[in-house]
DNA sequence: GTGGTCTAGACCACC
DNA sequence: GTGGTCTAGACCACG
């Protein structure tokens, strides 16, 4: 698993933690039973406070992503119900998506309103199930 | 133009108001000349305190999408140099994308972690220009 | 007289008509009884509100640089008693100095910022005396 | 680093902090890497609301002066790419400068036109780079 | 304990 | 009337 984390992005460190996470997990980098690194690893490899690497944890454990087991370590959950499954079918949409749009000259900040935009006009029309962030 | 703030989406409201005005002037909703809503206005319709209207209309200012008048109100920069132009092409898109990734079940969240993963890579391989705000 | 405006410098246009003129008049472009030109031909040339020319010219006789007489115009005052005269040897000592921190790469905000720095410097030695705009 | 605030200057406390720790940074009294003091303690400090010294600081860091950590506080930037060099062979420039045309006679306002004047000449001679407050 | 956001409201400056 | 500044204080988010 890649992990690419911004300092100066403004996102919290945890929440980017949190979301490469989540993402190599539907994606299927990640499976149910895989040991993550320790906090203390985490931490020294990304140069960041352990704090923050356990907040982290912390909520992914809440969501029931995975499950810390004392004295052991962290461990994909067996049981990934909610997780959606993205096929390299879905990833290649969104790929051929945004090769297309930064070949027509869009920044990534503009795609982003882009995508929020379309998102917003499913919610107005009551099409888009699930949790979402905003 | 149309503006959907998000109270409770834990994203600060000056920044949805900034992104949902940079969104207008990009797709041509607002253009070089336009006057926006007063500030005192604009906080009033969406039930906000105009403190933080000023403060999105400030930052907007600085980076060059608007110009404040002072006594005489807030308008759409004359000069939008580096301002892509997102054509109804571009936003069909985007929309197609999103519509097959909702029909295959995927949530806004999972949408927008595929869109950052491919962000990430693109910018890893540099082939993404542009200021980005991670 | 050269008239200098900047619309965007975030300083307002009556002060830097005022600041002007006090330029004009210190350095013997203007001189007692010479007449400005009328609150209408100015505002139009400089394409400004007509108000805002008032208000310099107000303000600038509330200072006792100049004298409205209503009907006939604008004209220098014949006791300019509190004005110091700047002869071309002092303009030359501030010549030189900037053409030498130019020449050294700064930029026309750090000069001012050095500016300020000496005359803070001063002002707490309290060597210097007058009116000060800080 | 000594910050010198003046209430009845009308100009904006929060613009006259920022200029002070420029000149700070210009000078290398404050250098890459430094901690600057706490909002709340700098609030304390110069008896000022901590809204004021954070909107201080919020602006250094769009300038890229200083960088603000959340949860550790504020930090001199590592890289200051645009930041001149003051020398003090740069500073005994103007500050002999100044000593002249005080003993002439002149004010404080007096000299700031003579600069003004001298730097809108350079200007119109194109002969002045860098970013302009006016 | 750090910075960040938001509200409320007063008062000022500009055109 | 417009935007701009400042204060006061609550509450949140981060490390």
């Amino acid at each position: 698993m890649i992990l690419r984390l911004n300092q100066s992005s403004g996102i919290p460190l945890y929440l980017q933690l949190m979301e490469q996470v989540k993402h190599a997990v539907e994606t299927g980098a990640l499976r149910s039973g895989d040991q993550l690194p320790t906090i203390r690893k985490l931490a020294e490899d990304l140069v960041m406070n352990p704090n923050t690497v356990a907040r982290a944890y912390r909520e992914l454990e809440h969501e029931g992503i995975i499950e810390l087991r004392h004295g052991s370590g962290a461990f994909i959950s067996e049981s990934l119900a909610g997780v959606t499954k993205v096929t390299r079918k879905v990833q290649a949409v969104m790929q051929s998506a945004v090769e297309r749009l930064v070949a027509a000259g869009l920044t990534g900040d503009e795609i982003r309103r882009l995508l929020e935009n379309e998102l917003a006009v499913l919610r107005d029309a009551k099409r888009l199930q699930g949790a979402e962030h905003e």
